[in-house]
DNA sequence: GTTACTCCCGTAGTCAGGTACGGAATCAAC
DNA sequence: GTTGATTCCGTACCTGACTACGGGAGTAAC
């Protein structure tokens, strides 16, 4: 509400979004960044919302969603349509309890690995190595 | 212990890893499975050691490793530095969970967002696009 | 002893997600 | 009003992890 939608150049936009001029262009060419309309002579301005929408893209690839799946969520903001909204909003809270419960499953074993490492100091084998070679997967059902 | 070293050609290592041949032929380019001797006009073979390895390999991978950092605990292999692996796992223990406090904060955010459509149904606006307008990220802390 | 598969080996292609390059236009500072 | 950084735009290149291709050699079954 009190935000001034203050003007940028790509250059200022991409410093504030700490990623790269030619990312934000690359996502443009991807369809997830709409381009500003160029005056007459002039340069591209970028606003605060453009910004937030980088944020958005950033955070959610690095929970591992794809930039086309990224494209997914961007569109909950772009649809006039609630119910389309609703079934991708379903389809990927579907995707990320999936992304959790097998993160968690890695959690645990890591944890189980690096705990090993640590109790058994004076052992010549090292049981994190060792249970790399067993396969790991197994003892966490 | 009782594993006798039964021969295999790299087709049916690679059936037996359950991975393709031109796989583990990339991962001897890179290094990290070695080639055995070619006996004079005859055809490499295989022993369950290396097999072994790439069930090494699998599993460091499906826990979140690149083969570059795989390349790494396969260095640690004489199972003697117990403390490095130790580091590696847990540095690896941390990047997981990272990501699953930040996918829980994105399940909540869709969770609401999924939930505040379902109810508010006959709206002009979506809720959902709504909130994502607003911002999503922030009100998850 | 031929047919059909598999191996060998090098090189090349794929896909995702960028990153770099190059030359013209534009802006900012002095 | 010139200099030096930025922007613009297209195209080309890079990394990671494979995957495919092609042509010759080896092997297995009948």
């Amino acid at each position: 509400m009190s935000k001034k939608p203050r003007s940028m150049t790509i250059g200022a936009l991409a410093k504030a979004a700490g990623m790269g001029v030619e990312t934000i262009r690359y996502y443009q060419r991807r369809g997830l960044v709409e381009e500003p309309e160029k005056p007459y002579g002039s340069i591209r301005h970028y606003d605060d919302e453009t910004l937030a929408r980088l944020h958005f893209i950033r955070t959610a690839q690095w929970l591992g969603f794809s930039l086309d799946e990224v494209g997914g969520l961007l569109k909950l903001q772009d649809g006039t349509h609630c119910d389309e909204a609703r079934v991708l909003g379903e389809q990927k809270l579907v995707e990320v309890r999936e992304k959790i419960s097998s993160l968690r499953r890695i959690e645990r074993t890591l944890e189980g690995l690096v705990q090993a490492c640590c109790t058994e100091h004076g052992d010549v084998k090292c049981p994190l190595i060792t249970s790399l070679y067993e396969g790991v997967e197994d003892n966490t059902s």
